[in-house]
DNA sequence: AGACAGACCTGTGAGC
DNA sequence: TGCTCACAGGTCTGTC
């Protein structure tokens, strides 16, 4: 499942084939995403040159002539570039063939992810306007984590992975750093103390670099041709342990739903 | 405006 | 073994 590391991973690993290169035929072969695949999608591409790629939070921006493409991997879906006549494989939905002999292929199993045209300014567009600040940009601090949560009474975890406050906190990586942090996830998010914020903002901030570092190692669906999990997994201290011990203190790791998501965290280490 | 529920989709794994 | 079914995940929409 495509993390914020793993989008960037894949920004950095097509951007080379991809920048400068020519549109030379859309292929759509599955068009239901989680909205439409636009129908004019060959013909705004086809003869355009792709600028420099860009991440905003969980989305690859690709510029072309009078605007951009947003992609978004959703859950499942991955960005790849492949030879042309590469045969598709189930659930390649979409093809954009480059001048270059490669092919950018859109795969994604669940169809939570999407690809659109926004013209002008990517940033002014709704799902970008009101994004919170990259966790890895100085905008990003404890201090801004603080002044967000006072008066706010919904729990620190939900608040943390919400994208007005800061982008590219997933549900593993919400967890793993308030496990850093020593916070209780149940916490209402308006008192947890400055301090903590700043714990908070630091373990957000380190987990998701250090997922970078690792090229950004799938956590859950990803299974390697040998049949092992992710490597990353095994950096894991509560996400996915309920009722295993602790690393730390060997207290029982607990789960329960936050904001309709699983979650798992020590009762004694955060409090 | 904040909080929360629901929808979207399908591979996986547990339970029968 | 084969079937059913809940669950996971991010983000947008709708309701209170």
């Amino acid at each position: 499942m495509p993390e914020l590391p793993e989008v960037e991973t894949t920004r950095r690993g097509i951007a080379p084939l991809v920048e400068g290169q020519e549109v030379t035929e859309v292929i759509v072969r599955q068009p239901r995403l989680r909205t439409p695949v636009p129908g004019e999608l060959a013909e705004w591409l086809v003869g355009q040159r792709f600028g420099t790629l860009a991440r905003r939070a969980k989305y690859l921006l690709l510029p072309i002539a009078d605007g951009h493409l947003l992609w978004h991997l959703g859950m499942s879906g991955s960005l790849r570039l492949v030879p042309i006549g590469t045969p598709p494989r189930t659930h390649d939905h979409v093809d954009v063939v480059l001048g270059n002999g490669h092919v950018l292929r859109y795969h994604d199993p669940r169809r939570f992810g999407f690809v659109d045209f926004v013209r002008g300014d990517p940033h002014a567009d709704t799902r970008l306007a009101r994004l919170g600040p990259e966790p890895l940009s100085d905008a990003f601090s404890g201090e801004h984590l603080f002044a967000r949560s006072r008066k706010r009474r919904v729990a620190i975890k939900p608040f943390l992975m919400d994208n007005a406050n800061v982008v590219g906190v997933g549900n593993i990586y919400a967890s793993e750093a308030l496990f850093m942090a020593g916070v209780d996830p149940r916490r209402p998010a308006g008192e947890v103390t400055r301090e903590e914020c700043e714990r908070l903002a630091n373990a957000a901030s380190s987990v998701l670099a250090a997922a970078i570092a690792q090229g950004g190692t799938t956590l859950r669906d990803f299974v390697g041709g040998d049949g092992k999990p992710g490597y990353f997994a095994q950096s894991l201290n509560v996400y996915g342990r309920g009722g295993e011990p602790c690393r730390e203190c060997g207290h029982e790791i607990m789960s329960l739903v936050l904001g309709q998501r699983a979650s798992c965290f020590c009762p004694y280490c955060q409090r």
